[in-house]
DNA sequence: GCTATAATTGCACGATTGTGCAAATATGCA
DNA sequence: TGCATATTTGCACAATCGTGCAATTATAGC
């Protein structure tokens, strides 16, 4: 496991460790369809600026993504890019493969 | 999906959010039997003082278990926890199940 | 007892982070 | 053009976090 991976996986995993960010993954989560940044609002109560920066970072680490409609962003979450990650490393750390026999460095 | 809920699988997510402590947990994925604390320093350049804070952390969210022989700690990674507890919120994110129709709230 | 090693703790410090508010920007609509 | 709404950005601030170093505690072995 080089560096800029683990460091990846870190920055996605920290992106979700965050009370508020994770209410808003778990706000989409429940959305059949797109939803805009003022009604995701709602669900946290901080200022719409948090719920904009937040939505950022997610954005960022390729958790959500959003189209411009007009003068709003629609989000949605990347449902199976998120849970692909999730799993992949579920199964790395269950992995009996990864580990180094008794002999080994 | 309650306050309390979400607050603990945030802190399991930051947790495994940073460098270091992901970087404990790969080694400790690497390897057979426990490791005990002075072992697992060589894999990342901090102090061992760091190094036991960041296990501390880790062993709080129940990712890592310990075992005192002697003087020493020896560290497991807790692959099934882990991993089950990923994998859960992997299908929860993708499950159709929880999602809103466009007549709810 | 004494000494060496493993691990933790206290302290300080710089960096990052989450936040609110106000201002700025962008866009839709009349 | 002017106004309303959606979103972002700049600024400030408190809180948290990661870190190193020195001191401390715990324990093994002599």
């Amino acid at each position: 496991m080089n560096a800029a991976e683990t460091q990846k996986t870190a920055d996605f995993l920290k992106a979700l460790g965050e009370f508020n960010r994770l209410s808003l993954v778990y706000e989409l989560c429940r959305c059949e369809s797109s939803q805009n940044a003022m009604c995701l609002c709602d669900c946290c109560s901080v200022d719409a600026s948090v719920v904009s920066r937040h939505l950022k970072v997610l954005a960022e680490r390729d958790i959500v993504t959003f189209d411009k409609v007009g003068r709003e962003k629609t989000y949605r979450l990347n449902r199976n890019k998120v849970a692909t990650k999730l799993r992949e490393l579920a199964d790395l750390i269950e992995n009996e493969d990864c580990k180094r026999g008794h002999n080994d460095v």
